[in-house]
DNA sequence: AAAAGTTGTTGACACGCTTTAGTAACGCGC
DNA sequence: GCGCGTTACTAAAGCGTGTCAACAACTTTT
């Protein structure tokens, strides 16, 4: 045979991976066509036959495409990279799953590197910076840039240098299109579901009051108030740190604080850490909940929310759907699609579970 | 210039990213040149000055190699795949971080593919072997399977190309090395934890009792009791579904059972769900942690665990440290040294908190 | 019967890099 | 002035694939 090249190998003498020329020769045609076959050109006209042959070469030869031969000849790569300190926060890692899926759907690989570094600006700035690098070396098509929690970031610059999504978080330089949790309508309809169930009072646990989260899930809550006529009261709103132990003090003030027909029926607390200290709070004053309390969440994160006794209704924000609209975004993106928003807002749904 | 091959087109009329050409062609130099310096090549003598210039034209230019290519060319990778069901799996995502983190140590890059099924032998059983199937498309040098729990699996067989470890579970077919969790001295150290501390009478609200956990856990708890002269008491292990529910119901029927004096004065809970309702019907019977009951759990799952009121103590799972070993031990197995052994344990610290 | 398609296939270059086998220039000892 | 070793570099042959221009063998049109 020895059609292709000066010199044709085969797999077996070379002790490498069989490759598209053994392919060739074991179908007897040209590497071209069995290219042509293996990337259904429509183009070129294969026959029938041509083809059969060399389908049924390719499996009995065991050949496996090099990925990295073919996005250097074709020069696409089909991989997106997806840069994330998420890896170290596991209830975010949603979003990682969300993207994979829909790049398994969109048959691209995505490239996962770390930046372990939630606000750093010492020692491990590098990092972040190393990793797009290292994925732009892998000439990634793409960038998708995942924070644990919803906040403005500063995105290194060499990510500019390909299309970039940021998710779960927006550029503070106001260049990068980004997806984020539609906190308001999350708090409005956590509300919402307490108006119907028929709460009047309702006393809110809140985040530090600065970060969009809190900032967002509060205006929603008095949309809700106002769609119904009422007003948020100030002094029901009681802010403490992120954390069980944060979320059972600020539920103790809000319960001691009024006499038993003045106090509020139902607590939204503005996350489940503290929804789970709250239902201590509770419990722990002999009150039962739903029944005398009723508690709504935000962030369902499983291992809390589905866990507690009762389990605990919560609005879920939505990193799986995040990560699946970043690629989906990436990929109208590189597509040259223009894109219709800068920052398109995902919805957060309620989860109805037992504690309200 | 035009030196190196017959067009030399500069990287502004290609349009494409700076090559290696363009260094050579910036430092005046040829490309072998450039390589050897970017590799460090001591076998070549290049001038202390001449390699100046051209990490200069790199810096100036802005070259950043081509991972695929230079992949291509060198017959090498640096590239480990990673298959995990863990992406649905948030509490397992350690081993992500600690695979991630070894590998960047290592220089190497970690692909990470999904596997969405845990047991699936229907319509997903093609996704984890299409999973693989891409890795070695990307022509990784090694693999990582890893679970979400312990057990035994059956690794598809096109992993077995290249060198694979096994983490968080074992081949049932007794073939590759695999890195597993050390359960009998994890439930060892439970039990000594809650023995110095005075207890005697020790409930064990237990797992599912085949599975590999289970077994090795209670091993464990045997070991213990048998140091200090006692035994494991088959009264008090009570088993349950391996959730809050599960650990709630089987605490009841442990607590309810004796009169007081005779009650178990400590809980060992097999997982960190369990004692999660182990808590509630501790507290619901107006007892108190630890004062009246210590709760011991296992998993160290660290949204329950770190948050439970009182925080609960727990042994770990070393999943990190497991993700961390198993791309050593595929460092160690792709560069031709024969690992030690075929199973490797890995210890599980006794995390203390407050419930003891 | 010549010209103009059509069908099925191939040769050859390109992609960006590594690596082997060189070579030119220089200094050294005899 | 010759051989020999050293130093500092380079030419060229790949790595496995995509892609385009070209071509041979037919078929159809003029």
């Amino acid at each position: 045979m020895a059609k292709n090249g000066p010199i044709t190998k085969s797999a077996a003498v070379r002790d490498r991976g069989v490759t598209m020329n053994d392919v060739a020769n074991h179908a007897g045609v040209s590497r071209t066509t069995v290219s042509f076959v293996l990337n259904n050109r429509s183009t070129a006209n294969i026959s029938e036959e041509t083809r059969k042959r060399i389908i049924e070469s390719v499996q009995e030869l065991g050949y496996r495409p090099n990925a990295g031969a073919r996005a250097l000849a074709s020069q696409r790569s089909d991989w997106y990279g997806l840069v994330t300190e998420i890896v170290t926060a596991p209830f975010a890692v949603n979003v990682i799953k969300g993207a994979q899926d829909q790049a398994w759907l969109d048959r691209r690989f995505l490239l996962i590197a770390p930046s372990d570094q939630a606000d750093a600006v010492g020692p491990n700035q590098g990092m972040e910076d190393a990793a797009i690098e290292k994925l732009l070396e892998q000439r990634v098509e793409g960038l998708l840039y995942a924070a644990t929690f919803h906040r403005g970031v500063h995105v290194p610059k060499s990510a500019h240098e390909v299309p970039t999504v940021l998710i779960n978080c927006f550029d503070a330089d106001g260049k990068l299109p980004s997806i984020v949790p539609d906190e308001r309508a999350g708090g409005r309809v956590a509300v919402e579901r307490l108006l119907v169930a028929g709460h009047r009072r309702i006393g809110v646990i809140n985040l530090d009051p600065q970060i969009p989260a809190a900032v967002g899930r509060l205006e929603g809550a008095r949309d809700a108030l106002a769609g119904a006529g009422l007003e948020l009261d100030p002094e029901l709103v009681v802010s403490g740190y992120a954390t069980a132990d944060g979320g059972y003090e600020a539920a103790c003030e809000i319960l001691d604080r009024y006499p038993k027909d003045e106090r509020p029926t139902a607590l939204f607390c503005l996350n489940d850490r503290m929804a789970m200290g709250a239902y201590d709070a509770i419990k722990e004053r002999g009150l039962t909940i739903p029944g005398d309390i009723a508690v709504i969440g935000f962030d369902n994160q499983e291992l809390i929310a589905a866990y507690l006794r009762p389990k605990l209704t919560t609005v879920a924000l939505p990193f799986e759907k995040m990560g699946a609209l970043g690629v989906r975004t990436l990929a109208a993106l590189t597509a040259g699609q223009p894109i219709t928003a800068d920052q398109q807002l995902v919805d957060c749904p309620l989860l109805e579970r037992s504690s309200v």
